[in-house]
This record gives C-alpha cells, structure tokens and sequence, in this order.
DNA sequence: CATATAATGAAAATGATTTTCAATATCAAC
DNA sequence: GTTGATATTGAAAATCATTTTCATTATATG
C-alpha cells in the first residue's frame, strides 16, 4: 500500500507521502493498544504484525492465516477481537467496494480516499480534503448536515493489467 | 429521494431533476422485467412496488415486511430473488456506507452519487460526471486502470436533525 | 385450455461475525 | 520473583444475512 496526495483541482503536481515501515507501524500500534489499557499477547501481536506488513486489503480471514503463521494457537474470533480495537483505534479502516465490504488496511493518518484494485485488493491511498467548499454547498442545498464522505475509485493495478 | 443535478466546480446553480412517481416506477420497472423473460408474479410485484414508493434506502428484511402487506405469501427468498433481479438491470443499487452495506434504492438513469442520511436511510441522487479529468490523472499517477468511483456523502437529513 | 418451465416458499445450508464460557496469560502491586 | 485481579484466550454455540435445494404452484405462450 502507497500513499499519495493530491490536490483536487491541480492533478500535474502530486506529492508522494511517505510510509511508516511494517516495524515501525507495528510497534506504534502495539504501544498505542497498550496506552489505552489493552495487554499484548501472541495472538495480537500477530494480527497486529499481519496487518501493518500488508500491502493489501486483508480479510478477516486472511488475517486468521497469515497470523497462524506468527502464533501457532490463533484463534479467528482474536483477530475480530483485534479488528475491532485497531479500528476504535483508527489505526485500521475497512475497505468497502462493490466486490465486498469485509477487507481491512492499515489507516494513514487524517482523512484518506482510496484507489483499489479489484482483483488484488492493493490500495493506494490519497489525501486531500478539497470536498470541503463542495460539502458545504451540497448542506446548503439538501438541508443535510454532513458528517462524512468517501471519495473511492476501483479498477485494476498495473500488476493486475499485465496478469 | 429526492433527485439533483450537481457541477462538480460550480455549486451555485444546482438543477433539480424531476423523478418519476412511485406508480410510474413501477409500471416501468415491471414491463422491462417482463421484456426480459421474467414472469410477473404477487411477490414480485410486492416487492417492486415496495421499492419503486421508498423514500429511503430499503433492506432485503425491510421489503420483507413491507412486500408481505401487499402479497400475504411473500417469502423473503423471493426478496432476495428480486432484488436480485432489479440489480442486474440497473433499476435498483445497494447503498453502501460507515452503518451497513446492506440496504437497496432505486438507481437513476445514469451514474449517481449519493447523499445518506444515517438515521433514516433517506437517500439525495446527485448526477455528473467531472471526476473524468481527475480519473485520467490518478490513472497517470497510479498505474491503475479505474472502472469505478464513488463518492458519497453522510449525514443527517432536515428531518432527522430536527427530531 | 394445455403445457413447458419460471417462480414460489419452506427448510436446510452457508459464510461471516458475535456471544458465551471456562481456562489461561498479562501486568501491576507487593 | 510471586501473587492476584482481570483482560484475553480459543472452542463451541449462537446469530444474522444470504444462498441453495427441492417439491409444488403459477405464468405466459401456443
């Protein structure tokens, strides 16, 4: 997973963000988790891991194999456990889209906008928050007040293409 | 659901599109079933005509009970088939959003974006389509080739801010 | 109106997720 | 370090949305 940024009205000047490395991430999760009370065990330390080394979106049940890997005793009801935290959190965000709502990926920090791929689930993420003069209008119009948006586009990575 | 037109960079001169009625709706949605080779039958029926006068986006259980009014013998595998059915021919869309992915609106002529509101599931269309020129860019940016985007909105609607 | 077959509802099956529960592991206090 | 309160565990059962199976019924066409 990469992450981008763009600016919504000048595509020609994008600016790579960099990542956090899988290490890195992982243990400010694991610290972030044990701040807010959680203990560390083997088994949230491997869905932990699975998650901040993914380069896609991973399902729970991805996340059940790739983590038994890591501890042998995982249990899949661990990693919903798991889930469920990091996304209290923010630390993960599911991945919603016409395929299946059921992946997760790690969050970037703020707000993000997603590019997936639908055949491999990789996701690169954009920031950006140039919906805001957009959101205000469309509240304007519509009597709605606005909590939320998604900006998500789907298609196929170059890696897919080729295959 | 209510129906308008937006331009993507100008948001002062919003244009209502007018919507069919509930009656006509349906009359449409059930001859171009037919067209198909589908039959007409009570449940199916029920279930369009559910649809076709909903205001708000709609689950498989929600047309359940709402059809069984109208077809005493409604089962709700037939809500399944017909929804089934309906999406298939681009008359119905499933509304996907941070409460669940799992309710169904009628679909507008054309691509939409949409408007919910989390509390009752009212549902505002927007048309337009001035992502084109932003979708060409993170195809550059990304490698990937986009089929599809969403962008939607959430909140609360008039109604429900008031009550 | 006969008839091929699409569509039906009920029940069982499936797949994802949640709950329950007794056993275990973590971490803070000693 | 040992202890002890309790957060966390995995397994099994429960739940919820959806799909499949299947024998019966209804539709539309000839």
């Amino acid at each position: 997973m990469a992450a981008l940024a763009y600016n919504f009205l000048d595509m020609t000047h994008p600016q790579i963000v960099t990542e956090q490395s899988a290490a890195e991430k992982s243990r400010h999760w694991l610290k972030y988790l044990q701040q807010r009370g959680y203990r560390l065990t083997g088994s949230r330390r491997a869905v932990v891991d699975a998650l901040a080394e993914a380069e896609r979106s991973l399902t729970a049940a991805d996340l059940y194999e790739i983590g038994r890997a890591k501890h042998k005793g995982l249990g899949l009801v661990s990693v919903y456990r798991t889930l469920e935290k990091l996304e209290e959190l923010g630390l993960v965000q599911r991945v919603h889209g016409p395929g299946g709502c059921h992946a997760y990926i790690s969050a970037q920090d703020g707000h993000n906008h997603m590019l997936v791929c639908e055949n491999c689930g990789r996701v690169e993420m954009f920031e950006g928050d140039d919906l805001k003069d957009f959101t205000r209008g469309l509240e304007k119009q519509s009597g709605f007040r606005i909590h939320e948006h998604w900006l998500q586009f789907f298609g196929l990575c170059a890696d897919c293409q080729a295959a």
